[in-house]
DNA sequence: GTGATTGCAAATCTTTTGCACTAAA
DNA sequence: TTTAGTGCAAAAGATTTGCAATCAC
């Protein structure tokens, strides 16, 4: 690997590599889409944006492709689904643990770091049955 | 008011008293929902949910006074709305602080008593802005 | 080549809306 | 009365689906 390009100038490799690295054909819509949403930090977008943003990127991708690429991504562990809002879905490029603020008035989100929010007190939950995920939301006033 | 009759005896004055308590005028639809809702503990309903049981109860009801009247109640603070599924909403009877286990599998909603969960840290929310609500799921493996 | 992926349009599902009709006060 | 509430059917918005065309390997 050149170690000498900054990573900014290697987008293409990053999202190919980030691809191949959960077994998905690096199609030229997948890489596409993949770079609109791993270039620049933590995002969140809905369907229908990231779709606007490949329009205005040149990108000719249909709508359900970019639905499919989103689930695609999002069971391969490339994006995480937050559910804050019942009429529309968000995706998050941050897979770590972390949490969530959402402004109710705009639909906008941001993260909150994992380590300032501490449960100290959970509930077991029922026998036999496995934990996925807890999410919190902080919902501020619309 | 009659002390010597148990409160399951009263849905209907149960109801009716709900309803007047947050200025909503008892129509027959209101009141037959309201006792649906209210009797028999905790619920955690969808618009569809409750038009089926309407039905099966012979009240005649449409499925669009059913979604008006969920958000009159949510909005005058009869119900909450709880959010884990970006497809559907469902309502919660249970208006007291507190959180849910949301089984991916069947959709079912379980509360967690507020005082079972305890967050120790908490960022503080943006200057100027205000926090409604802060919602803790934990999502059980569907 | 051949099996995976895509695009399109149609279908589906939940929720909302417009408006004439009905009922509560 | 008079004004709020309701039902219906149509509309809207998000998401999924079926299938022929296209692309990656």
């Amino acid at each position: 690997m050149d170690t000498m390009t900054p990573d900014t100038q290697r987008p293409f490799t990053q999202a190919l590599d980030r691809l191949r690295g959960v077994g998905l054909r690096p199609t030229r819509q997948r890489l596409a889409l993949a770079k609109l949403l791993f270039e620049g930090g933590n995002r969140h977008v809905t369907a229908e944006i990231l779709h606007a943003e490949a329009q205005s990127a040149e990108i000719r991708v249909s709508l359900a492709t970019v639905y499919n690429t989103l689930h695609q991504f999002t069971t391969t562990g490339l994006l995480r689904e937050i559910v804050v809002d019942s009429q529309r879905s968000y995706f998050d490029t941050n897979i770590s643990d972390h949490h969530h603020f959402f402004y109710e008035a705009s639909g906008k989100l941001d993260d909150i770091p994992g380590d300032q929010v501490v449960l100290s007190a959970m509930p077991s939950p029922p026998p036999g049955t496995k934990v996925k995920r807890v999410d919190v939301i902080v919902r501020i006033e619309s």
